[in-house]
DNA sequence: CAAACAAGTGAATCATGATTCACTTGTTTG
DNA sequence: CAAACAAGTGAATCATGATTCACTTGTTTG
Protein backbone atom coordinates (compact mmCIF):
# COMPACT_ATOMS: atom_id res chain seq x y z
CA UNK A 1 0.00 0.00 0.00
CA UNK A 2 2.89 1.99 1.31
CA UNK A 3 4.43 4.17 -1.22
CA UNK A 4 7.78 3.11 -2.21
CA UNK A 5 10.58 4.26 -4.31
CA UNK A 6 10.59 2.63 -7.74
CA UNK A 7 14.12 1.80 -9.70
CA UNK A 8 12.56 4.31 -12.61
CA UNK A 9 12.34 6.97 -10.08
CA UNK A 10 16.16 6.36 -8.17
CA UNK A 11 17.12 6.56 -11.59
CA UNK A 12 15.34 9.72 -12.39
CA UNK A 13 17.09 11.09 -8.91
CA UNK A 14 20.41 10.06 -10.17
CA UNK A 15 20.14 11.45 -13.50
CA UNK A 16 18.52 14.62 -11.82
CA UNK A 17 21.79 15.14 -9.13
CA UNK A 18 23.94 14.21 -12.08
CA UNK A 19 22.18 16.71 -14.83
CA UNK A 20 22.58 19.74 -11.81
CA UNK A 21 26.47 18.76 -11.52
CA UNK A 22 27.20 18.85 -15.40
CA UNK A 23 25.30 22.64 -14.87
CA UNK A 24 27.14 23.54 -12.05
CA UNK A 25 30.57 23.17 -14.05
CA UNK A 26 29.61 24.47 -17.04
CA UNK A 27 28.88 27.32 -14.70
CA UNK A 28 32.11 27.51 -13.54
CA UNK A 29 33.99 26.62 -17.01
CA UNK A 30 32.52 29.57 -18.08
CA UNK A 31 32.29 31.91 -15.12
CA UNK A 32 34.37 30.40 -12.18
CA UNK A 33 32.80 29.89 -9.09
CA UNK A 34 31.66 33.42 -8.76
CA UNK A 35 29.14 32.70 -11.19
CA UNK A 36 27.83 28.94 -9.37
CA UNK A 37 24.66 30.83 -7.29
CA UNK A 38 21.45 28.94 -6.87
CA UNK A 39 19.71 30.69 -8.97
CA UNK A 40 21.89 30.43 -11.94
CA UNK A 41 22.00 26.77 -11.69
CA UNK A 42 18.24 26.37 -11.06
CA UNK A 43 17.83 28.57 -14.39
CA UNK A 44 20.95 26.66 -16.24
CA UNK A 45 19.25 23.24 -15.13
CA UNK A 46 15.61 24.41 -15.90
CA UNK A 47 14.21 23.67 -12.43
CA UNK A 48 12.94 25.59 -9.60
CA UNK A 49 15.83 26.69 -6.75
CA UNK A 50 14.18 24.85 -4.21
CA UNK A 51 15.10 21.54 -6.09
CA UNK A 52 18.52 21.84 -6.00
CA UNK A 53 18.00 21.69 -2.36
CA UNK A 54 16.57 18.80 -3.05
CA UNK A 55 19.35 17.18 -4.16
CA UNK A 56 22.20 19.30 -1.74
CA UNK A 57 21.42 20.14 1.54
CA UNK A 58 23.16 23.74 1.14
CA UNK A 59 25.32 25.65 -1.21
CA UNK A 60 28.94 24.49 0.43
CA UNK A 61 27.97 20.79 0.15
CA UNK A 62 27.32 21.80 -3.84
CA UNK A 63 29.81 24.00 -4.39
CA UNK A 64 32.68 21.56 -2.29
CA UNK A 65 31.16 18.51 -4.86
CA UNK A 66 31.98 20.36 -7.78
CA UNK A 67 35.06 21.12 -6.84
CA UNK A 68 35.93 17.81 -5.74
CA UNK A 69 34.86 15.79 -8.94
CA UNK A 70 36.79 18.70 -10.97
CA UNK A 71 39.97 18.37 -9.09
CA UNK A 72 40.06 14.40 -8.79
CA UNK A 73 39.82 14.22 -12.70
CA UNK A 74 43.28 16.61 -12.44
CA UNK A 75 44.84 15.04 -10.12
CA UNK A 76 43.89 10.95 -11.39
CA UNK A 77 45.68 12.77 -14.79
CA UNK A 78 49.09 13.68 -13.01
CA UNK A 79 48.95 10.62 -10.82
CA UNK A 80 48.72 8.03 -13.64
CA UNK A 81 51.72 9.59 -15.30
CA UNK A 82 53.82 9.94 -11.96
CA UNK A 83 53.07 6.02 -11.98
CA UNK A 84 54.40 5.46 -15.69
CA UNK A 85 57.59 3.47 -16.43
CA UNK A 86 61.08 5.28 -16.11
CA UNK A 87 63.22 7.29 -13.49
CA UNK A 88 61.89 9.64 -11.27
CA UNK A 89 63.22 12.61 -13.73
CA UNK A 90 61.21 11.18 -16.42
CA UNK A 91 58.01 10.54 -13.80
CA UNK A 92 57.86 14.26 -13.07
CA UNK A 93 58.64 15.80 -16.23
CA UNK A 94 55.87 13.78 -17.66
CA UNK A 95 53.90 14.99 -14.25
CA UNK A 96 54.49 19.05 -15.11
CA UNK A 97 53.63 18.80 -18.57
CA UNK A 98 50.53 17.21 -17.72
CA UNK A 99 49.30 19.45 -15.59
CA UNK A 100 50.03 22.07 -17.37
CA UNK A 101 48.68 21.06 -20.74
CA UNK A 102 45.78 20.21 -18.81
CA UNK A 103 45.50 23.66 -17.69
CA UNK A 104 45.72 25.44 -21.15
CA UNK A 105 43.14 23.05 -22.64
CA UNK A 106 40.63 24.48 -19.88
CA UNK A 107 41.92 27.76 -18.41
CA UNK A 108 39.11 28.95 -16.37
CA UNK A 109 38.24 26.19 -14.98
CA UNK A 110 42.28 25.63 -14.21
CA UNK A 111 41.92 29.43 -12.83
CA UNK A 112 38.68 28.59 -10.29
CA UNK A 113 40.41 25.51 -9.18
CA UNK A 114 43.64 27.12 -8.80
CA UNK A 115 43.54 30.80 -7.55
CA UNK A 116 39.78 32.31 -7.95
CA UNK A 117 38.82 33.99 -4.71
CA UNK A 118 36.52 31.30 -3.13
CA UNK A 119 33.87 30.63 -0.03
CA UNK A 120 35.99 29.30 2.74
CA UNK A 121 34.46 25.64 2.24
CA UNK A 122 36.22 25.44 -1.15
CA UNK A 123 38.96 26.86 -0.39
CA UNK A 124 39.42 24.12 2.60
CA UNK A 125 39.10 21.53 -0.32
CA UNK A 126 41.66 23.26 -2.21
CA UNK A 127 43.98 22.78 0.26
CA UNK A 128 43.02 18.80 0.93
CA UNK A 129 43.97 18.61 -2.97
CA UNK A 130 46.87 20.35 -2.44
CA UNK A 131 48.49 18.56 -0.12
CA UNK A 132 46.89 15.73 -2.72
CA UNK A 133 49.35 16.32 -5.07
CA UNK A 134 52.09 17.26 -2.43
CA UNK A 135 51.72 14.12 -1.44
CA UNK A 136 51.98 12.61 -4.53
CA UNK A 137 55.02 14.38 -6.30
CA UNK A 138 56.77 13.64 -2.48
CA UNK A 139 56.79 9.82 -2.54
CA UNK A 140 58.24 10.30 -6.77
CA UNK A 141 61.18 12.76 -4.86
CA UNK A 142 61.61 10.75 -1.75
CA UNK A 143 62.38 7.57 -4.33
CA UNK A 144 64.55 9.50 -6.70
CA UNK A 145 66.68 10.58 -2.92
CA UNK A 146 66.96 7.52 -1.77
CA UNK A 147 68.25 5.92 -5.23
CA UNK A 148 70.54 8.90 -5.30
CA UNK A 149 68.95 9.85 -8.73
CA UNK A 150 68.00 13.19 -7.44
CA UNK A 151 69.79 15.83 -5.16
CA UNK A 152 69.18 15.69 -1.37
CA UNK A 153 66.54 17.41 0.12
CA UNK A 154 63.07 17.16 2.27
CA UNK A 155 60.87 15.54 -0.06
CA UNK A 156 57.66 17.12 1.34
CA UNK A 157 59.21 21.19 1.16
CA UNK A 158 60.16 20.10 -2.31
CA UNK A 159 56.91 18.72 -3.27
CA UNK A 160 55.19 21.72 -1.74
CA UNK A 161 57.27 24.03 -3.85
CA UNK A 162 56.28 22.28 -6.93
CA UNK A 163 52.99 22.49 -6.66
CA UNK A 164 53.13 26.14 -5.43
CA UNK A 165 55.62 26.50 -8.74
CA UNK A 166 52.99 24.80 -10.60
CA UNK A 167 50.04 26.59 -10.02
CA UNK A 168 51.63 30.23 -9.93
CA UNK A 169 53.69 30.02 -12.95
CA UNK A 170 50.30 29.08 -15.19
CA UNK A 171 48.14 31.87 -13.50
CA UNK A 172 49.79 34.79 -15.74
CA UNK A 173 50.24 32.72 -19.46
CA UNK A 174 46.85 30.86 -18.85
CA UNK A 175 45.47 33.49 -21.28
CA UNK A 176 48.55 33.16 -23.58
CA UNK A 177 47.58 29.87 -24.95
CA UNK A 178 49.90 30.73 -28.06
CA UNK A 179 53.00 30.07 -25.33
CA UNK A 180 51.72 26.62 -24.58
CA UNK A 181 54.05 24.49 -25.76
CA UNK A 182 56.86 27.04 -24.44
CA UNK A 183 55.49 27.77 -21.22
CA UNK A 184 55.31 23.81 -20.57
CA UNK A 185 58.78 22.88 -21.36
CA UNK A 186 59.73 25.94 -19.45
CA UNK A 187 57.55 24.83 -16.43
CA UNK A 188 59.11 21.25 -16.59
CA UNK A 189 62.73 22.21 -16.91
CA UNK A 190 62.18 24.21 -13.95
CA UNK A 191 60.81 21.28 -12.01
CA UNK A 192 62.90 18.99 -12.44
CA UNK A 193 65.82 21.71 -11.79
CA UNK A 194 64.45 22.29 -8.62
CA UNK A 195 64.33 18.76 -7.47
CA UNK A 196 68.19 18.71 -8.23
CA UNK A 197 68.04 16.15 -11.75
CA UNK A 198 70.69 18.25 -14.26
CA UNK A 199 69.43 18.75 -17.41
CA UNK A 200 72.08 19.51 -19.44
CA UNK A 201 75.36 17.70 -18.54
CA UNK A 202 78.03 19.39 -17.13
CA UNK A 203 80.99 17.23 -17.24
CA UNK A 204 82.06 16.35 -21.00
CA UNK B 1 34.96 83.61 10.26
CA UNK B 2 34.46 80.65 8.49
CA UNK B 3 35.77 77.64 10.40
CA UNK B 4 38.83 76.27 9.05
CA UNK B 5 40.79 73.37 9.91
CA UNK B 6 43.71 74.10 12.22
CA UNK B 7 46.85 72.28 12.19
CA UNK B 8 46.06 70.66 15.32
CA UNK B 9 43.19 69.18 14.04
CA UNK B 10 44.92 68.03 10.85
CA UNK B 11 47.80 66.13 13.29
CA UNK B 12 44.50 64.49 15.24
CA UNK B 13 42.76 63.18 12.28
CA UNK B 14 46.16 62.24 10.42
CA UNK B 15 46.47 60.69 13.78
CA UNK B 16 43.14 58.77 14.17
CA UNK B 17 44.00 57.16 10.91
CA UNK B 18 46.90 56.03 11.58
CA UNK B 19 45.65 54.36 14.79
CA UNK B 20 42.75 53.08 12.65
CA UNK B 21 45.13 51.30 10.61
CA UNK B 22 47.20 50.26 12.99
CA UNK B 23 44.15 48.09 15.01
CA UNK B 24 43.20 46.86 11.75
CA UNK B 25 46.66 45.83 11.32
CA UNK B 26 46.22 43.81 14.76
CA UNK B 27 43.20 42.30 14.32
CA UNK B 28 44.78 40.95 10.85
CA UNK B 29 47.90 39.64 13.04
CA UNK B 30 45.49 37.69 15.13
CA UNK B 31 42.71 36.75 13.15
CA UNK B 32 43.67 37.42 9.47
CA UNK B 33 41.13 39.15 7.35
CA UNK B 34 38.33 37.60 8.25
CA UNK B 35 38.41 38.86 11.93
CA UNK B 36 38.02 42.65 10.73
CA UNK B 37 35.40 43.87 10.47
CA UNK B 38 34.26 47.40 10.70
CA UNK B 39 32.32 46.48 14.11
CA UNK B 40 35.37 44.63 15.37
CA UNK B 41 37.90 47.57 14.05
CA UNK B 42 35.55 50.25 15.79
CA UNK B 43 35.40 48.81 19.22
CA UNK B 44 39.10 47.91 18.84
CA UNK B 45 39.74 51.53 18.02
CA UNK B 46 37.16 52.65 20.71
CA UNK B 47 35.11 54.56 18.30
CA UNK B 48 31.85 54.16 16.90
CA UNK B 49 31.40 52.87 13.39
CA UNK B 50 30.64 55.79 12.11
CA UNK B 51 34.10 56.83 12.18
CA UNK B 52 35.27 54.97 10.51
CA UNK B 53 33.51 55.88 7.12
CA UNK B 54 35.32 59.26 8.23
CA UNK B 55 38.58 58.05 7.16
CA UNK B 56 37.83 55.23 4.50
CA UNK B 57 34.98 55.56 2.22
CA UNK B 58 34.22 51.86 2.55
CA UNK B 59 35.68 48.35 3.67
CA UNK B 60 37.27 47.69 0.48
CA UNK B 61 39.57 50.91 0.87
CA UNK B 62 40.16 50.12 4.19
CA UNK B 63 40.98 46.16 3.58
CA UNK B 64 43.00 47.06 0.56
CA UNK B 65 44.79 49.78 2.45
CA UNK B 66 45.87 47.25 5.08
CA UNK B 67 46.96 44.76 2.74
CA UNK B 68 48.92 47.16 0.63
CA UNK B 69 51.14 48.45 3.74
CA UNK B 70 52.44 45.56 5.16
CA UNK B 71 53.08 43.72 2.16
CA UNK B 72 55.22 46.85 1.07
CA UNK B 73 57.13 45.94 3.92
CA UNK B 74 57.77 42.58 2.43
CA UNK B 75 58.04 43.50 -0.68
CA UNK B 76 60.73 45.94 0.61
CA UNK B 77 63.06 43.88 2.71
CA UNK B 78 63.03 41.23 0.24
CA UNK B 79 64.05 44.08 -2.99
CA UNK B 80 66.96 45.46 -0.64
CA UNK B 81 68.32 42.22 -0.21
CA UNK B 82 68.15 41.05 -4.07
CA UNK B 83 70.12 44.57 -4.33
CA UNK B 84 72.97 43.07 -2.09
CA UNK B 85 76.79 42.85 -3.72
CA UNK B 86 77.10 39.19 -5.21
CA UNK B 87 76.69 36.75 -7.59
CA UNK B 88 72.78 36.47 -8.97
CA UNK B 89 72.58 33.73 -6.48
CA UNK B 90 73.66 34.67 -3.54
CA UNK B 91 70.91 37.48 -4.09
CA UNK B 92 68.33 35.30 -4.81
CA UNK B 93 69.30 33.01 -2.03
CA UNK B 94 69.28 35.23 0.62
CA UNK B 95 65.70 36.66 -0.78
CA UNK B 96 64.08 33.22 -0.16
CA UNK B 97 65.63 33.11 3.21
CA UNK B 98 64.46 36.74 4.13
CA UNK B 99 61.17 35.45 2.83
CA UNK B 100 60.73 32.50 4.72
CA UNK B 101 62.33 34.20 7.92
CA UNK B 102 59.98 37.10 8.04
CA UNK B 103 56.80 34.32 7.46
CA UNK B 104 58.11 32.84 10.32
CA UNK B 105 58.45 35.87 12.37
CA UNK B 106 54.78 36.46 11.75
CA UNK B 107 53.03 33.33 10.73
CA UNK B 108 49.36 34.61 10.82
CA UNK B 109 49.97 37.76 9.13
CA UNK B 110 51.65 35.81 6.81
CA UNK B 111 49.00 33.35 6.07
CA UNK B 112 47.01 36.20 5.50
CA UNK B 113 48.94 38.24 2.76
CA UNK B 114 49.68 34.93 1.25
CA UNK B 115 46.64 32.24 1.22
CA UNK B 116 43.84 33.00 3.45
CA UNK B 117 40.61 33.57 1.25
CA UNK B 118 39.53 36.65 1.55
CA UNK B 119 37.27 39.50 -0.74
CA UNK B 120 37.72 40.29 -4.04
CA UNK B 121 39.08 43.60 -3.36
CA UNK B 122 42.42 42.05 -1.22
CA UNK B 123 42.89 39.19 -3.93
CA UNK B 124 43.43 41.74 -6.40
CA UNK B 125 46.09 43.61 -4.55
CA UNK B 126 47.36 40.19 -3.94
CA UNK B 127 48.12 39.32 -7.23
CA UNK B 128 49.61 42.90 -7.69
CA UNK B 129 52.05 42.14 -5.51
CA UNK B 130 52.90 38.40 -6.17
CA UNK B 131 53.50 40.40 -9.81
CA UNK B 132 56.12 42.76 -8.12
CA UNK B 133 57.96 39.80 -6.18
CA UNK B 134 58.03 38.32 -9.76
CA UNK B 135 59.22 41.11 -11.36
CA UNK B 136 61.82 41.82 -8.24
CA UNK B 137 63.23 38.14 -9.26
CA UNK B 138 63.03 38.42 -13.14
CA UNK B 139 65.20 41.10 -13.09
CA UNK B 140 67.87 39.02 -10.96
CA UNK B 141 67.49 35.57 -13.05
CA UNK B 142 67.38 37.61 -16.40
CA UNK B 143 71.03 39.17 -15.40
CA UNK B 144 72.12 35.58 -14.08
CA UNK B 145 71.22 34.03 -17.56
CA UNK B 146 72.53 36.74 -19.31
CA UNK B 147 75.96 35.97 -17.71
CA UNK B 148 75.74 32.35 -17.67
CA UNK B 149 75.37 32.26 -13.95
CA UNK B 150 72.32 30.94 -14.30
CA UNK B 151 70.54 27.92 -16.88
CA UNK B 152 69.03 29.56 -19.82
CA UNK B 153 65.71 29.75 -19.02
CA UNK B 154 62.14 31.86 -19.61
CA UNK B 155 63.08 34.37 -16.44
CA UNK B 156 59.41 36.00 -16.29
CA UNK B 157 58.09 32.05 -15.68
CA UNK B 158 61.22 30.91 -13.36
CA UNK B 159 60.26 33.99 -11.27
CA UNK B 160 56.41 33.40 -10.80
CA UNK B 161 57.17 29.80 -10.27
CA UNK B 162 59.59 31.05 -7.54
CA UNK B 163 56.98 33.03 -5.57
CA UNK B 164 54.52 30.25 -5.82
CA UNK B 165 56.91 28.33 -3.90
CA UNK B 166 57.61 30.32 -1.57
CA UNK B 167 54.30 30.79 -0.85
CA UNK B 168 53.14 27.41 -1.13
CA UNK B 169 55.94 25.56 1.14
CA UNK B 170 55.62 27.59 3.84
CA UNK B 171 52.15 27.14 4.34
CA UNK B 172 52.21 23.50 5.89
CA UNK B 173 55.75 24.65 8.12
CA UNK B 174 54.38 27.95 8.83
CA UNK B 175 52.84 26.51 12.50
CA UNK B 176 56.12 24.37 12.73
CA UNK B 177 58.29 27.12 14.28
CA UNK B 178 60.94 24.57 15.34
CA UNK B 179 61.91 23.76 12.16
CA UNK B 180 62.37 27.51 10.90
CA UNK B 181 66.03 26.85 10.56
CA UNK B 182 66.12 23.87 8.36
CA UNK B 183 63.09 24.33 6.21
CA UNK B 184 64.61 28.04 5.36
CA UNK B 185 67.48 26.16 4.40
CA UNK B 186 65.35 23.79 2.28
CA UNK B 187 63.39 26.09 0.77
CA UNK B 188 66.62 28.16 -0.60
CA UNK B 189 68.16 25.46 -2.05
CA UNK B 190 65.24 24.67 -3.54
CA UNK B 191 64.92 27.77 -5.31
CA UNK B 192 68.66 27.99 -6.51
CA UNK B 193 68.88 24.70 -8.04
CA UNK B 194 65.20 25.41 -9.51
CA UNK B 195 67.14 29.03 -11.41
CA UNK B 196 70.22 26.76 -12.40
CA UNK B 197 72.51 27.37 -9.61
CA UNK B 198 74.72 24.19 -9.04
CA UNK B 199 74.50 23.56 -5.48
CA UNK B 200 77.02 20.90 -4.91
CA UNK B 201 80.04 21.19 -7.32
CA UNK B 202 79.69 17.76 -9.66
CA UNK B 203 83.01 17.48 -11.46
CA UNK B 204 86.04 16.78 -8.89
C1' DC C 1 30.28 83.81 24.17
C1' DA C 2 27.64 82.20 19.98
C1' DA C 3 27.52 81.12 15.28
C1' DA C 4 29.48 77.83 11.86
C1' DC C 5 31.18 73.90 10.98
C1' DA C 6 33.44 69.19 11.29
C1' DA C 7 34.10 64.92 13.84
C1' DG C 8 31.93 61.30 16.33
C1' DT C 9 27.91 58.13 17.19
C1' DG C 10 25.24 53.72 16.74
C1' DA C 11 20.55 52.22 15.83
C1' DA C 12 18.31 51.53 11.66
C1' DT C 13 18.62 50.26 6.94
C1' DC C 14 20.37 48.11 2.96
C1' DA C 15 22.41 44.56 -0.27
C1' DT C 16 23.30 40.07 -1.69
C1' DG C 17 22.39 35.52 -2.04
C1' DA C 18 21.19 31.47 0.53
C1' DT C 19 17.35 29.09 2.49
C1' DT C 20 12.55 27.91 3.69
C1' DC C 21 7.87 26.36 3.20
C1' DA C 22 3.12 26.21 1.84
C1' DC C 23 1.63 24.71 -2.18
C1' DT C 24 1.37 22.15 -6.87
C1' DT C 25 2.53 18.34 -9.75
C1' DG C 26 3.86 13.67 -10.65
C1' DT C 27 4.29 8.48 -9.06
C1' DT C 28 3.07 4.44 -6.80
C1' DT C 29 0.05 1.12 -4.82
C1' DG C 30 -4.04 -1.68 -4.07
C1' DC D 1 -9.44 5.41 -9.86
C1' DA D 2 -8.12 7.51 -5.27
C1' DA D 3 -5.26 7.54 -1.35
C1' DA D 4 -0.36 8.24 0.05
C1' DC D 5 3.56 10.05 -0.71
C1' DA D 6 7.71 12.31 -2.92
C1' DA D 7 9.49 15.66 -6.24
C1' DG D 8 9.15 20.26 -7.95
C1' DT D 9 8.18 25.34 -7.28
C1' DG D 10 9.44 30.26 -6.42
C1' DA D 11 7.87 34.15 -3.63
C1' DA D 12 8.93 35.27 0.88
C1' DT D 13 12.20 35.21 4.54
C1' DC D 14 16.55 35.06 6.67
C1' DA D 15 21.55 35.91 7.78
C1' DT D 16 25.57 38.55 7.71
C1' DG D 17 27.96 42.55 7.59
C1' DA D 18 28.45 46.85 5.29
C1' DT D 19 26.56 51.39 5.04
C1' DT D 20 23.72 55.45 6.14
C1' DC D 21 21.99 59.43 8.54
C1' DA D 22 19.78 62.22 11.98
C1' DC D 23 21.72 63.57 15.86
C1' DT D 24 25.40 64.83 19.53
C1' DT D 25 29.83 66.54 20.73
C1' DG D 26 33.96 69.12 19.98
C1' DT D 27 36.65 73.10 17.49
C1' DT D 28 37.28 77.36 15.37
C1' DT D 29 36.45 82.14 14.51
C1' DG D 30 35.23 86.93 15.30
Amino acid sequence: MAYRETPLVTQRKLAQKSALLHAAESLVREGGFGALTIQALASAAGVGVGTVYRYFSNKDELTTEVFRRATIREVDAVSAVLDINGTMSDRLAAAAEVFSQRAFAAPKLAWALIAEPVEPAVDIARLKYRKKYAALFEKVIAKGVDSGELVPQIPALSAAALVGAMAESLLGPLDHLECRELTTAALRDFCLRAVGVVVESKCP
